[in-house]
DNA sequence: ATTAATTTGTTGGTCGTCCAACTTTTATTT
DNA sequence: AAATAAAAGTTGGACGACCAACAAATTAAT
């Protein structure tokens, strides 16, 4: 297990270090999270997950809180550009754009088990957690901009049961219930019903 | 603040002293959770909000996580023995028992913030405290068990997009959803909205 | 040679549990 | 009914485990 197996001394430039280092503990730091819930998510383990020594965090980020919310803002990025992408496909009619970004909730590479997870931690912290709240509300109103208008596409036409921005509230709150209760050991719900149950949402929006 | 004036010396039974001091500490359990989340609900905090000393929750528990799991417990009992009541209630039709259980889920006695935000606590920490899930798998299992006979007898008056059990779980996990959004402090959805929100759902459900 | 990366022992602090001393209630004896 | 012994309730100091941050020393890159 000694480090010398996981990787030969390869002779880096420190630009390549330092990427690389940022890189890794921002993963373990999300996996440490999802693993091991915030407060578990202790600098030991953390360093360990990512094959440091304990001091490197202090090094690389202010501190631990830091590298934490770091990890944080990381979580979206990638899962709204994907339904960024498939809101502007102006190919497809807004409900499906609608059931489309909803099922990519619940399939990679925007839904994992950690992701989940780690969503879960965090969210659940934010109440405690100044820091934490500050990301988790620009994603949740990036959310909200990017379904709102399909729904109001929608209700050209055909009638809906509430205001655009309610219906995209809505969802998203739904899509983050099934999360936990994906993201709970006990599984008792998979992506396929979750995605049928999201579909029910929706069409409950119809009048 | 000195205990004299919160309280005179009252003479009271041993039997008496029991019954008061293990109500206080599971009323102040719920709370300090509630307000410090799982981790931040310290021995010192507990009895702090219960007007114990320390040492009173290990006379009256084995320790701190047994006094945790059991106002978990407690938590579901009221709040449970309520739905019941409406879903047994035959003078009204199922629909409308199932929007009556769903609007509970939203005021006295069954929701008040405190239960919210400590549920949101103890469901996010259920994932690495197996002495949590058993509770909460006991009152997932009996809400279901309450409210898919009424979507069963829905069914049989109209087509339902999804089995009776399918209905009852998402209908779960969407208060779930709504409960956490309510928790937070942002408070970015009221109760009203809640309840028209569960409103859509349930009427996604009807073909 | 100078700067950056890395390691690890140390420091100061928090926490749950234990425990010995103390007070109040209950049971027993006179 | 009063006195006394036993049991239960209560308190807060002490202990050991754990943790984040710090800092001095070592190694590697520039």
């Amino acid at each position: 297990m000694s480090l010398v197996t996981k990787q030969q001394k390869i002779r880096r430039t420190q630009a390549e270090i330092r990427v690389f280092r940022e890189k890794a503990l921002l993963r373990a730091a999300l996996v440490t999270v999802a693993k091991f819930d915030i407060e578990g998510a202790t600098v030991a383990r953390i360093c360990a997950e990512a094959d440091a020594s304990r001091g490197l965090i202090t090094h690389y980020f202010d501190n631990k809180e830091d590298l934490l919310v770091a990890a944080l803002s990381n979580l979206f990025n990638e899962a709204q550009s994907f339904k960024d992408a498939i809101a502007k496909d102006d190919n497809l009619s807004a409900i499906t754009r609608i059931h489309d970004i909803a099922n990519s909730s619940f399939q990679a590479p925007v839904y994992t088990w950690e992701m989940a997870a780690a969503w879960q931690a965090y969210s659940s912290a934010s109440r405690f957690n100044k820091a934490y709240q500050e990301p988790i509300r620009l994603s949740t109103q990036k959310f909200i901009n990017t379904v709102a208008p399909l729904f109001k596409l929608l209700a050209a036409e055909q009638p809906l049961r509430l205001q655009p921005e309610e219906a995209a509230r809505g969802l998203f709150i739904f899509i983050n219930g099934l999360w936990n209760s994906m993201a709970s050991e006990e599984n008792d719900i998979r992506a396929e019903e979750a995605i049928m149950q999201c579909d029910v949402y929706i069409n409950g929006c119809l009048k």
